[in-house]
DNA sequence: TTGAAAGCGCTAACAG
DNA sequence: CTGTTAGCGCTTTCAA
């Protein structure tokens, strides 16, 4: 049992040396496989003995002081809280950074500017190497200047003037992949619920959906184009207005998993069934939404995770690489959605 | 504009006070706004400003290896990805942080074994003043042993010999304000849908609903439990199975949120209404679950967030007293869980 | 092959 | 009131 009184120091390297009766020189070299000290692997077996014996444990403090490396990463979010993605988002920018031995100093600043102002000072203060700042849905954000004293990515946001690298959903052929789920099955009236915030996502979708019809020669039909809040509520009400229609769409394409949720309250309330009288297709395959419905909704993955991922793995290009040509011209990524597809679409 | 090409060192103590035409000393003294110090104004204005300057930010790492304070809190969790409640439990543990300028370094480690010990190991190393253990469900826990170099609360999790602190929901008194909110609308017949898997949550909320029946001497009838799996299938199976009952329950207490989603789901295939044929209350308060349904959902709230704050504010009582008389038997604190009233529950 | 020594940026006891 | 000084634990150059 390694327990120890929390107040006793720890063993510091002097300790390791002094029992393994060498210097620290060279127990910083055992310890850290040092390149070119070679060292008899009997007095490296020595050393490695008495810190193991002592229970050492090197210091990233002091390591990180002397080497100017904190092997740290501040992590911004705005409302952690509400949305399941955030996790995927963070989980993704975890693993990359676990990989490199990196960890992730987290600040949720749930839409506080002052205290965005702090956190990035408080990150700053501490050495972090670079800083993800990440939102939870897809929008432009104005980043605090002081942040870039050092590397950062932004994470399902941009801003303005592409300044700082970014990486996003590409929602564009998101809702272009939807879409054509549905006339792939022939579906040829196909309603389209948007979101009536006016957001890069609202936008995207739309224009993805108006690709589709085009590829498809289906002429666009304005009548089948309903813009409500994304919420279940909103794609309640929007499916029964579409559906009062002279000529209902055969199958609806829903901004939101939310919407798709409240589609199917109305299309039940309608008695009319999902997907033989109407088919749906989501939009975000929320876990704990999309494959509990009845039937389990079709519905388009975002690629939370890779961005996550994506995000911290080109962070570190730009840490080893401050000098990159990117300089002039930061990337802005996208990540395409993924079809998932369940039972909620049906061949017309 | 503060940018700053990142190669370029950043202005040290020295700096500022090469510019201020004073000593290190001083500037420390100055910045900390040192207790004891008495520092003309004079002096003070002109460090600041010097300060000001060439934008001097204090280097926490320095800070931190010289006062041994690595204002730094390691959070470690399993699973962070599938649950929402993850996020409010951060949010809390932040934000008791935050007030305490501490940062949270978070490591997720999908229960993996190895990678939580190196998980601990890269927090000691980087000298947390203290480790949030938590979990995303109630439940048993073995920690890894290092752990106890530090400071450790457990989080929404217990070790078997509980030799460590830790803060938990209360199920029982969870699951009896669950039911006595049934009978206080004067349902006798109450069915219970419990979780199959044997944890805490399950022993203690069948607990607490056997206690309600007894506060209000009602007959405990076994043909009203149902144990199912805790997911909307095993909701809507539990529910047929219930109310396919010589004498059906008019109420149905389900163990979570999604068992009353399958609840709904079953009793809408009976072609029974929620609440005027049959009552419901869930478990979890599950923000994109409950209120979303129809009728939305009565349910008990889970105190995720308060139990991420008190897990932090108790550790950073243990880091500021470590000699508390605690040691002997740790606090294992319990949360009283709340009643979330919305329409799912009619009068008898 | 190993050790001495300098120093990362900061704090704080001690002198002056 | 302010400066000198001695480290915190580690890395790394240089010399032995």
């Amino acid at each position: 049992m390694i327990k120890r009184s929390q107040k006793t120091k720890r063993p510091s390297m002097s300790d390791v040396a002094r029992l393994a009766g060498v210097s620290r020189t060279t127990v910083s070299f055992v310890l850290n496989n040092a390149p070119h000290a070679n060292i008899p692997p009997e007095t490296q077996e020595r050393v490695r003995n008495a810190a193991a014996q002592i229970g050492y444990r090197p210091n990233a403090i002091a390591r990180g002081l002397r080497s100017s490396q904190s092997q740290t990463i501040g992590f911004i979010s705005d409302e952690i809280v509400t949305s399941p993605h955030a996790g995927q988002m963070i989980q993704g920018a975890q693993d990359a950074a676990w990989k490199e031995q990196k960890l992730l100093l987290l600040v949720n600043i749930d839409g506080n500017r002052e205290m965005e102002h702090m956190a990035v000072d408080l990150m700053l203060e501490r050495q972090v190497e670079g800083i993800i700042y990440a939102t939870m849905y897809h929008h432009l954000v104005t980043i605090p200047e002081q942040i870039r004293e050092v590397p950062t990515v932004l994470l399902d946001c941009f801003c303005q003037d592409r300044s700082l690298p970014s990486v996003v959903p590409d929602e564009v052929t998101g809702g272009q992949t939807a879409t054509e789920a549905l006339l792939k099955q022939d579906h040829r009236r196909i309603g389209f619920m948007n979101n009536e915030d006016p957001i890069p996502a609202a936008a995207g979708r739309f224009e993805g959906y108006k690709n589709a019809l085009e590829a498809y020669n289906v002429p666009f039909d304005e009548a089948l184009i309903c813009t409500v809040s994304s919420d279940t509520q909103g794609g309640r009400q929007g499916c029964k207005q579409l559906m009062q229609l002279a000529e209902p769409p055969s199958a609806i394409f829903c901004f939101s998993d939310f919407m798709a949720m409240g589609a199917y309250q109305a299309l039940r309330e309608l008695h009319l069934s999902v997907p033989d009288d109407v088919a749906v297709v989501g939009f975000d395959n929320h876990e704990l939404i999309a494959p509990t419905l009845v039937p389990p909704l079709t519905t388009m993955a975002l690629p939370h995770y890779e961005m996550g991922q994506w995000a911290v793995e080109h962070l570190l290009k730009l840490i080893d690489f401050p000098e990159s040509s990117e300089e002039e011209s930061p990337i802005q990524h996208k990540f395409e959605c993924t079809l998932i597809e369940r039972e909620s679409i049906g061949r017309r």
